[in-house]
DNA sequence: ATAGTTGCAAACTATTTGCTTTTGA
DNA sequence: TCAAAAGCAAATAGTTTGCAACTAT
């Protein structure tokens, strides 16, 4: 696939127009890859993607793409161990991540009522909540359809 | 103070000996510094602190001692964010984190509440719970006292 | 036209490692 | 005594940056 294939203006892309950043051809690729991902690609990892559908992309573009995208709230930064920075799509209303501890694999959630246990918690230290992060690292419990 | 004048035994050499460690001078050097941190140092800042008492350490020594350590299960890694790993002794019970935004300040809290919560919502997905982190940001509310 | 963006390679930062020398048990 | 630990400097890994050449608006 070519940068020309993809003609259709991808979600990202028109965040990025909304917020008047100037939209080159390799912002439009790495928007289109982020908006097509459903995990938490690094940054390697966005940059293979983006190299497949245009290969004039250099990691640096990659790097300093996601850390404006972050800036302006387009995309969230996660560390979720491994030494590399991870990153997602922000989506409406904060969820939270559950990494299987012998997998890797990481699974999403939500939990509204979590949201407001955390806020009463700041509010007894005198805090007003401003952003949290929960990470989960669990273990699949076996059932008896595991072999 | 040189390293001569530190000769009580400080309480993480006491679970280092414990764990039977090789209690060399430099690694008792940095169990001191530890025992006596009652912040989150990172490697930099534990390298400056063990120096002043013993100034025949190096960085090198520091890394390899609070990997050691933490693997060991004496001492937590945590991510503040700023790129450097922070180091506290472990404690008995998790206790979470909430960061002062302005400041950088971090506080200390724990809620046994909240943990029972999130046990709850790893079985609801499947897992065990095997380890959790919570990190609150926040800003300090304004009170009648602030000038 | 021109301010903003890119590629490239070099720089940087945090951390790890290879190797020789030293040291605690 | 001798495996384990330390120092030093070089290596790695992830990320950032300076600069000259481009490109969207």
């Amino acid at each position: 696939m070519t940068r020309e294939k993809m003609n259709n203006l991808s979600h990202i892309e028109r965040l990025c127009i909304k917020k008047g950043l100037k939209m080159t051809g390799q912002r439009r690729v790495i928007a289109h890859v982020l908006s097509h991902a459903h995990d938490h690609p690094d940054v390697e990892e966005l940059y293979r993607r983006a190299s497949k559908l245009d290969n004039n992309i250099s990691v640096a573009t990659v790097y300093r793409t996601v850390r404006l995208l972050e800036e302006k709230g387009i995309l969230e930064k996660h560390d979720f161990g491994g030494g590399r920075a991870r990153y997602e799509v922000t989506e409406q209303g904060t969820h939270y991540h559950l990494i299987d501890v012998d997998t890797g694999k990481v699974i999403e959630f939500e939990d509204p009522e979590h949201i407001k246990m955390i806020e009463i918690m700041a509010k007894k230290l005198g805090f007003e909540l401003v952003q949290h992060r929960l990470e989960l690292f669990g273990r699949r419990i076996k059932t008896e359809q595991d072999s």
